[in-house]
DNA sequence: GATTCTTATTAAACCAGTTTAATAAATACT
DNA sequence: AGTATTTATTAAACTGGTTTAATAAGAATC
């Protein structure tokens, strides 16, 4: 647990016995390329740190399928917003690659923070770094065109490329097929 | 400070003494309508609470104004992005009417959670709520057609449309002021 | 009360996406 | 390898916005 132990400490100092505790409560699972961590309806009460692989936090509403976000190696996720208000999922998270997981329950984690106020700081410091990609996505939704939220994309996450379908990607960048291969198709003939 | 007090305790019980400690650094201030609380290339040390009033948080680039929120009573607000990441701010937060405010600065919010867990824990869960309404934005953004989250808006916050000028709100919704006249001709036909 | 300034609407031309459908290319399956 | 399925591209018609500019209505100022 090397790696969730190194990404915690990137947050905040934690001491090795607060870290130790900590880490007591984490679960390795994985999950095959096509299955699902979670389904519309269930409820989330566990967080997850990818160890490797990559999971797809979807939605499909009347057909459409919309993908919110890509997490792969080192990220931490879950289905935060059914997670903290504790109501049932409206989402899928999907692995679409074979992934292997860390994951800790809401309960334990409620432990952690109580036993720990340095563990309870990261767990306010994740949340503020949330906020940031969050923010930024916002504002790049708000103030960006398709074709240059595609660029950003391509420049800042470009490993995805190779693993994703295009029509994924799309839905990510929430243009349809068609008009993701318009945009590239644009730009190649400059 | 009775209502910042009571907006505190509706995230988690705080007990009289840690609330003591903690209230006792927040400075009253008014800000007369037009004025700025922040402005491009400031740094940003405060963290506000509105008693009274509205402000609108907002960018101009290329000479475009870009509205991002309102904050009226009983919103928490700053520049949250450029607060956490202690980077000078890109955006403008301007009293967009006569405006009374608590605000406590970071290096004293930092010992109101270093003094007390139950603060700190306030701290992790009204980051929550923020990446609540954020993600609903988002979703928002993303799945909902302008006349949408026009009608949206109007349902959710009704007063708004009493103390903003119309040009204001479409750029809020991420339009024209010609393209949100269109939707509200389009609306009113029917 | 008349003038000036700001805000909201309308019209016309335009554009970046959509939908639908056909086709081409790549991948998976037996 | 040959067939079936999935994924990506292209074309054509359409749509909901944009920009620019003119006009109308409302609010502030002298």
């Amino acid at each position: 647990m090397e790696d969730l132990k190194k990404t915690i400490r990137s947050f905040t100092d934690v001491s090795d016995t607060d870290m130790e505790f900590g880490l007591q409560f984490f679960k390795m699972k994985t999950f095959k390329k096509g299955t699902f961590l979670l389904k519309p309806g269930q409820y989330i009460d566990d967080f997850y740190f990818m160890k490797t692989g990559c999971v797809s936090y979807y939605t499909i509403e009347g057909g459409v399928t919309r993908v919110m976000e890509f997490f792969n190696e080192g990220y931490f996720f879950t289905d935060l917003y059914a997670y903290i208000q504790e109501i049932p999922s409206e989402c899928y998270i999907e692995a679409i690659e074979d992934s292997t997981v860390y994951t800790i329950s809401k309960a334990d984690q409620l432990k952690v923070f109580d036993y720990s106020h340095q563990l309870e700081r990261f767990g306010r410091l994740s949340m503020q770094r949330t906020f940031v990609i969050n923010f930024q996505r916002i504002n790049q939704l708000r103030n960006l065109s398709n074709q240059e939220r595609y660029l950003q994309l391509l420049e800042k996450r470009p490993t995805l490329f190779q693993r994703v379908p295009q029509y994924l990607i799309a839905s990510y960048l929430g243009l349809t097929p068609v008009g993701l291969s318009k945009i590239r198709k644009r730009l190649s003939q400059k």
